[in-house]
DNA sequence: CTGAAAGCGCTTACAG
DNA sequence: CTGAAAGCGCTTACAG
């Protein structure tokens, strides 16, 4: 019975005028002749009510085309139903597979991903998740450099993980970043390599000084050398300065803190007449969307975005509703492609 | 005076115990000794109080650390402040341009940006953007394959805009394609360019028909012949497959519908030892990360990413506020770098 | 200029 | 099993 039968007045249905208003629990309890009351707990949790009532008010609900007002609904429980996500870049193909696999966790975990980009200025930082704190149940932070202090004040003011470094007092998630460096030097332990060159960045970055013990690591297993020297920058233009200082500290491999580093190499190298991997082999890390682009291929440790994603999401999630999660293991993992092979000589 | 008087009630700040509950205007109003409707109205827009009233107020918010309820605030005014975005795939370099570009026109309007992937899935798109809809003001839709039905059902049901694609009846924001045809097609004939190849895809894709159309009329500009044959694939993968169709199709230069399969084919070509450009000029669309990581570094057409999505948005938010817009001019460009050269022969 | 009241749409004790 | 009432935090007519 689809149609009110009092016909004087002219139902929820056709808006008289104005923006078209949402339908509410008050038009379905209008229709149904329920309370709203009760209304609401059909449309909630099922089996709290008669089952031909829940029928009822399911059928005048879709009927009407009901949607739950999610604002209404945060007014009441204090959840909003949004995790939200702060990144440094958005379109960095590092954070863009990050912000994606997050999105598709806080999805599937039934919630709304709210975002963020901060440029990477600590100032932002705080901004961005001051402002969105009211209007998540928690967030995702991607911060490389946020001072620990800020970090700590942030996740003292709502449920926050922090993804990829660890910070004393704050939930984290980060990869095992050992198992792609024992995977290479292996690797290249096995094509006769000997002597290893780290092209680092500053030690304040988490995840620079964790890649560089990682390296030195394998290489004693292995007992080879490497050479840790400060790069002359992180980008694909700071290639052919990079390759100078390579030039300067010869070695059988070359490891880049990043794949870009490396592949501004690749070209500064292609223009100085090099040939990698004859005169020397290069390990990216990232495997960056167009690390197989270059020739020759990049080699390249890769870390597990999405899954890191996923587990960020996971754990945010577990705080929020404050359940056990058991920890997963999250292995980078060595990539071999073209720029590396039989050590030169 | 920062303290209350009254020294049996312990006062708002200290969270007697709990999850330490938001301050509201309440906690300012009995700090304040005033009613919530006064601390609302000196929170809100200034120059509606005493002047001292509105100091003391937003004196008492700061020292309470307030933040207003965006909920509460939503429930009241049905505006949500946020905006939603929903994309086909996050992590593809074209669209992560998209999401940054959105993201930051969204902060600069003082929304919140809301993010979901569909993997441009029609399903998955309608229900993106309903389950988006009770919690955004508006959204920002990058569809290029659902159905122009459904696409007007979605704008009717919210603000809506459309990006990268028109459909009668459905706000919607592209660029001027013709623009970047227009700077290569004349480039490529000054450099003594006679017959072109279009590699193109599906007409039911809106672009892919634009793009065509575009270097059609370009060519005609010079008296320059285009041939228009099917590409085999759009991926990086389908690079021998697109090359093979090219050399039953001898042209001096061969435009594709994205980067990818450029990239593709230079990789192709250099397996097959052939030279790009000499043996033929090659123009990509998109100007994705990594178009100048290969070698020939790919010239190719570049959308005007950031200013779409800020248009995007500002069309949007006119929509919002039912404010008038001048439209704005949004160009491709060429980007010349090595993938082309003079006219081989 | 300021306050008391009502209402936005929902949920959940509290009754019956 | 269902309903009437109160409340989540804010804003805005309506009074004074």
């Amino acid at each position: 019975m689809p149609r009110p039968t009092d016909d004087e007045r002219p139902g929820p249905v056709p808006a008289q005028n104005g923006p078209a208003r949402r339908t509410t629990i008050y038009d379905i309890a209008r229709l149904t002749k329920l309370s709203p009351s009760t209304v609401s707990r059909g449309l909630g949790r099922p089996g709290r009510l008669n089952s031909d009532t829940e029928k009822r008010i399911r059928e005048a609900a879709d009927l009407l085309g009901y949607r739950a007002n999610p604002q209404a609904r945060a007014l009441h429980s204090g959840r909003t139903g949004a995790i939200g996500l702060v990144v440094p870049v958005i379109d960095h193909p590092v954070f863009s597979t990050i912000v994606r696999g997050v999105e598709n966790s806080v999805a599937e975990a039934g919630f709304q991903a709210m975002l963020a980009e901060t440029g990477g200025r600590p100032e932002d930082e705080e901004r961005a998740v001051h402002r969105m704190t009211p209007s998540v149940d928690g967030v995702v932070l991607v911060s490389p450099r946020l001072d620990q202090e800020s970090l700590r004040r942030l996740a003292g003011a709502a449920p926050l993980v922090l993804v990829n470094r660890e910070v004393g007092g704050v939930l984290s998630v980060t990869p095992t970043i050992e198992d792609g460096y024992r995977e290479a030097v292996a690797r290249l332990h096995a094509l006769g390599h000997d002597s290893l060159l780290s092209l680092s960045v500053e030690q304040s970055l988490w995840v620079g000084a964790r890649r560089r013990d990682a390296l030195q690591q394998q290489a004693a297993v292995h007992g080879m050398t490497v050479t840790d020297v400060a790069a002359a920058g992180l980008h694909l233009s700071d290639g052919p300065a990079n390759l100078e200082i390579l030039r300067s500290h010869p070695a059988d491999a070359v490891f880049t803190y990043n794949d870009l580093m490396a592949v501004g190499i690749l070209h500064a190298a292609h223009a100085a007449g090099i040939r990698v991997p004859d005169a020397f082999s290069l390990v990216g890390h990232d495997d960056v969307f167009g690390a197989d682009f270059v020739i020759p291929r990049l080699s390249t440790i890769r870390p597990p975005s999405s899954d890191l994603a996923a587990a960020s999401v996971a754990r945010l999630v577990a705080e929020i509703d404050d359940t056990a999660l058991a920890p997963v293991d999250l292995p980078t993992t060595f990539v071999e492609r073209d720029s590396t092979g039989p050590a030169p000589r």
